[in-house]
DNA sequence: TTGCTCCTCACGTCACGTGAGGTGGC
DNA sequence: TTGCTCCTCACGTCACGTGAGGTGGC
């Protein structure tokens, strides 16, 4: 590996963060840099590059630097960068399904909004809250237990099928929950749409067979991984989901 | 609309925020209370809540309280909550892309890695630059024209999909740009495996039907939509894609 | 030699954190 | 009356920003 070596500026510039920066965290040793020229001037290494964008990474999800320094000494001791970059993917995966949430919030409090409905905007916003701690241990593993994976495979082959099926899933849940918690009727326009989206996501998880049905509702309700946000969700959104179903089946 | 009033103890544990910060926010006029108590204590409303959450979620994505205060004003002249909503979606949607746009980088790391070569870091850290910059004009509209998904309307029927086939053409075009930038040879596996998810995408997108692949190839050159960091992708990865391509048909 | 880059103090600033000492409200 | 919540100073801190005055390197 020839090292291809760069200044400062060119650092500041490939990475997007000031000069000045840089400086600082050499400083506080976050990120030193590779060593210093005759003259006194800094040089970065490829290496540097990498660790410097982890570090903005949790800089950007607010970590202080002190915490990033002592997170990142930690993983030195693995120093395998594969591992390091399959959790830099999980923690994206998490950011990406808490940004879901809140495109699911808005949705539903838009829905409430179009029937003349005043949306639940404390409800929704604790609910985010609960839903969204992306907490230091998410450095943990997926959201998935094998046996769950290993149920869906058969109508969801691919992991990111299995994925656009959570997120489906929550999502509803969310809208489910809100309805739920405003007391949007049964028999108004969104209701019913809800219970539509709802059937297509259990017929596509389950390819329309009874048992496999059946089975995914006992796992879902026994699960522990389920979070704390997640249990709540479930605890909102079926009893609402329950009378939604029966009522559409019925009428 | 009967307005339902918290405490800044009740605000703080619902948005999940400190005390300190909302009387900070109170103090500089951001968010400022609803009122005082007849004992000095701040209270609140519903409405002070949605607008806090605004407020952390940019504050998230690293304005300045100042700036978040003067685009709040701004959008005051427009207090069509929907179209708030709106608004606050497209940014959503943005972040995921950036966040996706992280994890293709990851993955063709990981890729390039599993073959022994030396990813590369300093090019791929400049692209996710450009293609990451969430200005504050992404205000405007969407990524697609209207024109482009008339095109792609007839194989790609909702927005969801079309929002899929963007994800993966930019998640195999950064694959491509990075194999390029290294040099990785056109008859190695990953290079194979890229030819056949490419594939893939452009049968899903047009059906197969030749005249279509022609169209959405002009349309992909000609767009001038595209941000300069997209451009710069187009440019590094085509070259590669089209040998590539030619390599595995001649095969 | 001339721009341009980068250097080190050192003080400023932004967004709060952290007590200290006091009061409100069920 | 007793906890608990919330109040206002006021100083501290974290992560840099911003000059000021000087030097390195092509």
């Amino acid at each position: 590996m020839d090292e291809y070596i760069l200044t400062i500026g060119e650092v500041a510039k490939v990475v997007g963060v000031t000069l000045r920066t840089l400086q600082h965290y050499d400083n506080i040793g976050i990120v030193p840099a590779s060593g210093r020229t005759e003259g006194g001037r800094r040089y970065y290494s490829e290496r540097d590059i990498v660790k410097l964008e982890q570090v903005i990474f949790y800089r950007n999800l607010g970590f202080s630097l002190k915490q990033i320094k002592d997170k990142l000494i930690e993983n030195i001791a693995e120093d395998n960068v594969q591992i390091l970059l399959d959790k830099q993917k999980v923690m994206l995966y998490n950011q990406i399904e808490k940004i879901n949430n809140s495109i699911s919030a808005i949705e539903a409090c838009q829905e409430i909004n179009d029937i003349g409905k005043n949306p639940p905007w404390i409800f929704l916003s604790r609910f985010l809250q609960l839903l969204g701690n992306v907490d230091l241990s998410a450095w943990s593993d997926f959201k998935f237990s094998k046996e769950q994976k290993e149920i869906f495979n058969e109508h969801l082959p691919t992991t990111d099928a299995v994925l656009e099926f959570y997120n489906t899933w929550k999502r509803l849940s969310i809208k489910a929950a809100a309805y739920n918690d405003i007391g949007v009727p049964l028999n108004t326009e969104i209701a019913r749409k809800l219970v539509i989206e709802w059937k297509a996501m259990v017929q596509k998880a389950t390819g329309g067979n009874g048992e496999h049905k059946k089975a995914y509702i006992e796992v879902d309700k026994n699960r522990e991984t389920w979070s704390d946000g997640e249990r709540e969700l479930i605890e909102k959104a079926e009893p609402y989901l329950e009378m939604l179903l029966k009522f559409h089946n019925e009428y």
